[in-house]
DNA sequence: GTATATAGGTGTAAACTGCACATAGATATG
DNA sequence: CATATCTATGTGCAGTTTACACCTATATAC
């Protein structure tokens, strides 16, 4: 048995986030629209195109249903635009293009993953030890010292 | 009226993440447990505090509700242990610890996240506009060749 | 004719979250 | 004493998101 299977069977199996937080869990809700939106900025494409593509930002696995439908009520919010491309051989394919409104919420995904990476940049810091740097120890310390440090 | 607030006038009423990305959009689901944990490995804490403290995660405004049931949940989980602590004035409190089993979720939890840092900072470079590294251009390009370029 | 790759879709249940609301101890104030 | 406020912990419910299973249809290969 290697170790990372090892550590895995120690991991608790928790009922808060599923099982793990490995996989789906750690990306925010909706990651899907914006990374559908930096495609269609690019090119225009189709769902099972698309489904290819969003395996390179963290979905291992898509699975068509929430694809499909999420480009549906995409669709429905006017972000994207879509039309049958049947002239050729093989199914019919939706082609999307993105909208104006598309392209501006992009830019406003993009500003709020920003701030979260920024976010995450100080769980970091806390995690490998260093203290806050916009923490100017007003007294949090004692605040917080019935708890004993480990 | 400022541009800020002219921007958000602007910005399509999306169905799909609610209304904007913005706020509570932009991070993982559960994010409320390695923060929970993060905060518990250093100091025992509870719940009244660990609310204040979370702030500082980009929780601007921590609903109570959500917080508590997470805390049982994770005890539940075993990542986490209570006592009531009633040798004080006031309410009594329910005080905190993490354990053995919390400290290997946190772990984990931070791998998954150091992942997703990765797969953002992807997302980042494609959204500025410069190419993938990773990608070797196998086809790709000639493949998705049937959309415009913008 | 039947298997396979391509392409798009629905139904449902579980999980997560925000919001409103409920409870209760201690202390301060008129 | 009444009641207002701060601290502290919770429950109920409804809306959103998502994973999983399943279904349809076209073209091509064998």
């Amino acid at each position: 048995m290697s170790n990372e299977e090892k550590d895995r069977e120690d991991l608790p199996k928790c009922r808060v986030g599923g099982k793990d937080p490995s996989g789906s869990e750690a990306r925010p809700r909706n990651w899907l629209v914006p990374v559908i939106l930096l495609s269609l900025r690019d090119w225009n494409s189709y769902g099972y195109e698309l489904m290819e593509r969003s395996t390179r930002f963290g979905f291992d696995a898509m699975n068509p249903g929430t694809l499909y439908r999420t480009l549906r009520q995409m669709e429905k919010d006017g972000i994207v635009e879509s039309s049958w491309e049947t002239s050729r051989g093989g199914p019919a394919r939706r082609m999307y293009s993105i909208t104006d409104a598309g392209m501006t919420y992009l830019d406003f995904w993009a500003k709020s993953l920003e701030q979260y990476q920024r976010t995450m940049d100080t769980f970091f810091r806390m995690y490998t030890g260093q203290p806050l740097p916009s923490d100017e120890n007003e007294e949090n310390e004692k605040e917080s010292g019935e708890g004993n440090s480990r």
